[in-house]
Parts: C-alpha cells; structure tokens; sequence
DNA sequence: ATGGATACATACTTTAGGGTAAGTACTTGT
DNA sequence: ACAAGTACTTACCCTAAAGTATGTATCCAT
C-alpha cells in the first residue's frame, strides 16, 4: 500500500480539510474512481473477491484489493476468510458502510437532476437503488 | 489551468466512471480539498473573491481561481465583474450550485455520526448547516 | 508435472492535482 | 515616485493516486 511522504504541504492540507470539512471527510473515504462502484455492488450484499473482479471487469487487481483495504481499514467494509484451498474471502458492508447508503443516494439524486440539464450520462433514473445494479453496472 | 492529456487510461476510466457512476459524477464536481469549503462559504450568499481569499486563508490564490473557473465551468458559480478600478468581482451559487445544499449536508451529516464512533473530530454538530459557518472555518 | 482456480503482493512508471513564487494591469492615495 | 488594493496569470516543481506487469502460495484434477 503506497507510501505517504508524512510530511508535504499537501498532506497537512489534506489533513486539515479532513478534520474541519465534513465533505472533504467523506470524500476522502469513498473517493477515487473505483471505491463508490465497489461500495455500490456491496450495498446489495456481501460479494467475494473474485465477484467483484467479475462485476467490476475493467479494474485491475491491485486497485482492487488496494481499495477493499483502505475500506476495511476505514471500517466500511469487513473481510472474512475461510482457511481453504482455493482461497475463499468475502466482503460485506458494516453498518457503517451501510450508512452510506442515503448519501450515495442523495449524491445520485443531484446528479441525474443535473443530467437532465446536460443529456450526456448513461443513466437516468433512481428508481431502484440499489435493488438493482442498472446504474453503476458495466463501469 | 493545468493542461490534460487527453488519453491515458486514467482519463478513459475517469471518464467512463463519470458518466457510469453517478456518485464519481459528483466528486468531480466538488472534489478536491478547496472546492466544498468555497461551495460552502458560497451558500451563506454572493462573495467577493477578496472576501473568500480572506475566510479560506490556507488557500493559495492559484488554487481559489483555479477552482472558481472550473466552478463557473461547471455551472455551478456564476461570476459577475463590474468594469471599475480597482476590480470588483463577486461569486454567486447557481441553482445547480444551491442544489448541492442537500448533498453537503447528508455528507456531512454520515461523518459527523461516524465522527461519534472515531472522536477525532473538530466539528460537531450539524445544528447551523449552513446559516453559521462553525463547521468549515478556519481551514 | 502441469495447469487452473483463488486471493493476493510487489516493483516500476505515468499522470493529474496541488503547491511555490513571481509578475501583470489599472487606478487612487501620499 | 511609489506603495497599496484588486483580481488575476504564468512558469516551474513535487507528490500521491492510478496503471502495467509480473510473481507467489496452496491444493486439486488431469
């Protein structure tokens, strides 16, 4: 898990934000290009690894298991393995991760009523979510 | 404004999240370290860009313009100038920009309750979002 | 003994975002 | 003549996130 250089200005600043800025906070926990899809397709349950990396075909495995770290570590999400040959490991949300549920919504929200404005996003409504993974599906 | 090259395989899945996921949509609009904390000194009402200079002093002023433009870019400020000297220029939410107010406050409101959990915080109430700016000042 | 399945790990490179420092234009005040 | 105020702009550098490629351990089936 990459290195961070522990003290550059760009650190303290990050840090800053994180304490004082509620937003900043979340971003920092759900932010990056594959950590809101990952927590998507658990929002429907617990998936194994190898699930995901199915679901999810155009991220690469190191971004994958990088991310369900930082999240475990995060305590958004809870690894479980089983002692077997092959190896069987799932991931499944806290409540925590849960948690994150209306805000993913609510963030959702804004962007399709904004879609409406722009007409250029593949998906258009919020009418299952997250029953259904019609809107973060094929990413 | 930071040129971009305008195809690496992080542009592609930038791109492809963004328009998959409505949540990546979102953080692109008001991600970074800056951008929340000048959204939200802007929902208290118009400012100038001396004014925000002043309340966000941590911020460089390549790093405020910066992201104004792209604010204004992506409609969600709306900057208005009057032609006299020295300049005055001042900053306003679109309703695009206003819209957000509701997704600031479920973001913040997920963190401050995580917050509870992890008692590392320097905010801790959600009582005056956004009337008083207890929560994002002084960063 | 070789390949497949599973869940990773690790070394290296690229890219975009952020930061530093300095300069510009125009006018008023001293 | 020079500084101060306002709203920027520009050139350059550094860091962290993301991507590429390859390797590892274990067991089972063929």
């Amino acid at each position: 898990m990459t290195q961070i250089k522990e003290s550059s200005t760009i650190q303290e600043n990050k840090i800053t934000a994180f304490n004082e800025c509620p937003v900043t906070y979340v971003m920092e926990k759900i932010g990056g290009y594959w950590k809101p899809i990952i927590l998507y397709h658990l929002l429907t349950g617990s998936k194994r690894y190898s699930e995901l990396k199915k679901t999810i075909p155009a991220i690469t495995e190191k971004m994958l298991i990088q991310h369900l770290k930082q999240l475990e570590a995060d305590d958004l999400v809870i690894r479980e393995s089983r002692p077997v040959v092959p190896p069987h490991v799932t991931y499944t949300l806290t409540k925590a991760g849960m948690a994150l549920k209306p805000v993913m919504y609510t963030m959702a929200k804004w962007a399709i009523e904004q879609a409406d404005t722009n007409a250029k996003f593949t998906y258009k409504s919020l009418d299952d979510f997250p029953e259904s993974p019609t809107m973060l599906e094929e990413v």
